[in-house]
DNA sequence: GCAGCGCTTTGCAACGATGCACCCTAAGCT
DNA sequence: AGCTTAGGGTGCATCGTTGCAAAGCGCTGC
């Protein structure tokens, strides 16, 4: 009944503990007969290591874990599952852990659960974390965070320039006339994402000489569709509603436009819409949505590689070494949400 | 650097390890200031317990595995994130793997590996999971699956009644007075969901006395937005098309109405669409789309808690006990993709 | 005949925590 | 005084695995 352990197939094979785990080890030095049939031992009772076990001895697991706020929101899951990937090519098994946006599990995650479960390392996209929080943190395994900070606290990041981005697909909509230009997403309390793209949008404003409408710029609580929806509701109440928006995600995009569909608007021709994150839905809503596409691959990649190299830093205990901070790219994908529809044809 | 334990926290108080265990595990003996010097060691080490030590020991990890084809699949994201919940409260942590649907994998995962990272349980939502793989399942953790079989191979499961559901969808675009009712979704090879489903779909048309045109049922390779794509497309293409789809998923529904609102068709007038699994995406769509709506927080309630009493049993070695089929509650959400709209008012 | 080498196998300690049994002290009882 | 009892603290073995060091064996080379 109890799972089988080495002493167990030791016992079967007739050989000792130690000989049992050379074999399951691939350890070289072992004779081809005396392999066989520990071999056939470990098959005849379907023995399996256990990891718990392993990785007590050892010091590591090989697990990962992933900190999101919620595994719902589709940017959230699609990044989850390329980590998942990249991570389990590396031989590595990820771990996810959801948040809420909860600032204190979020801290707990990063700054100290990391010993208790023993995870190797830590990938964390924080909504709320704070400076101090990191600072405060116990030396433990390492983390690299996903978005980018105004405020570095010597921690891995790995980003896409977000003001730089915003930038540009606020200046997508200047180029296609439109002038009272709306954002939804703005968040003053909020020291990450939201504040860099607010940045950004108002650097295009300054660029093209006009001035922001602070009317125009909606604070939301969280980046969800509802969320979206409420913000657009708000917008075409005003007197002079917006003749475009650019919204800090594709979910509140996609319950913006809903709003502006429902009310009968048409869009893209009484409001350009452009999101943040090119998810999916995006690519099959109608109208498509136009929006900044985060290489999510690469992102993936950069964050689980340079976690990895960490981890393995870690070994050799070189110098603490500088943190390091990378760029992954972007790109404006223009859809049927700025620019109409081009065809109406098949699949 | 290294993490302390249990010794350093004695060595710094000045106690046994053994009083420091108990400190930390809130025995009664311990002698008031005794506790607050070994409280105020682990304060200042910042020890934590090392869970692989302690789970080793008493041969439970308090983790559940979560088993899903794809997380980011909203249905799996969604009914993740409630179970997370759901075992949180319980106080299990919950591992979530993805499969791709790998039939291997999902096997590796259900019958094996559990006993090697020691889940105390698995819930598993299988794609290609074969009976035989089931029935071949070392004794291990105990599993409950998601979603009814056509067998049951004395494993727990939970799910909605897919046939009654489907035929109920079925019904409901007959009596919008639609004939040349489509699906989309059909599985050949399955013996799950898709099977059953049809199952329901074709029940409706008996029950109609109609007769099922072949040509309108589609098979699919995936349940994802493309597919429903292209298998729209197909539909479209046929000489006399379809008046109304039903979709085994709303993936394909989306998929599906995308495409068809393309080709310049008004949903629902010229094409009825419903989907299967209500996510969040179908209640924002243009059309909004209308939907199966399985109660997904039963489900992840009750998959949750049979696991956890399965789990409990397990340590009073009471007798295997007989499997547990549990029906989770449906309902059908009427919406625009076959009502039409009703109103064009605000949020 | 023996040192030395390479291959094969092994026993023991250890990873960090808890179960168990035991010891010690002081108070309460006969 | 001698006993029990409750409270408070401890040492040792153990969970299943791997690192380490060493032992046994047969062979080669001198």
């Amino acid at each position: 009944m109890a799972a089988p352990t080495l002493k167990d197939v030791a016992l079967r094979a007739g050989v000792s503990v130690r000989t049992v785990s050379n074999v399951v080890n691939d350890y070289v030095y072992v004779a081809d007969d005396t392999r066989a049939r520990v071999q056939a031992a470990i098959d005849e009772l379907g023995y399996r290591p256990n990891l718990l076990a392993r990785n007590l001895k050892l010091g590591r697991t090989k697990m990962l874990a992933l900190v999101v706020p919620e595994l719902d929101v589709p940017y959230f899951a699609e990044l989850a599952r390329l980590i998942i990937h990249e991570a389990r090519t590396a031989g590595y098994t990820v771990l996810i852990d959801q948040t809420d946006g909860d600032e204190r599990r979020e801290r707990e995650l990063v700054t100290e659960d990391a010993r208790g479960v023993n995870f190797d390392g830590v990938i964390a996209s924080p909504l709320s974390l704070t400076e101090e929080a990191l600072e405060g943190r116990r030396a433990s395994a390492p983390v690299v965070l996903l978005g980018e900070r105004l405020f570095a606290a010597g921690v891995d990041h790995v980003a896409i320039d977000n003001v730089r981005a915003a930038r540009e697909a606020t200046e997508y909509l200047f180029s296609l006339g439109r002038r009272r230009i709306a954002a939804i997403g703005v968040q003053h309390e909020s020291t990450g994402t939201a504040k860099l793209r607010t940045i950004g949008f108002r650097g295009a404003f300054a660029a093209a000489g006009a001035v922001v409408d602070e009317d125009l710029l909606v604070e939301v609580g969280h980046y969800h569709r509802e969320d979206g929806a409420a913000a657009m509701a708000r917008l075409l109440d005003l007197p002079e509603p917006p003749d475009a928006v650019f919204c800090f995600s594709d979910l509140l995009a996609l319950g913006a436009q809903r709003v502006a569909l429902a009310r009968g608007l048409s869009v893209p021709e009484d409001l350009a819409v452009i999101g943040f994150d090119d998810i999916e839905d995006g690519r099959y809503a109608t109208p498509t949505l136009t929006t900044i596409s985060p290489d999510k691959a690469v992102i993936a990649r950069s964050a689980v590689r340079q976690l990895i190299a960490r981890i393995d830093a870690a070994d050799e205990a070189a110098e603490p070494a500088q943190s390091v901070q990378i760029e992954a790219p972007y790109r404006l994908v223009v859809r049927e949400s700025t620019q109409g529809r081009i065809s109406t044809g098949g699949s």
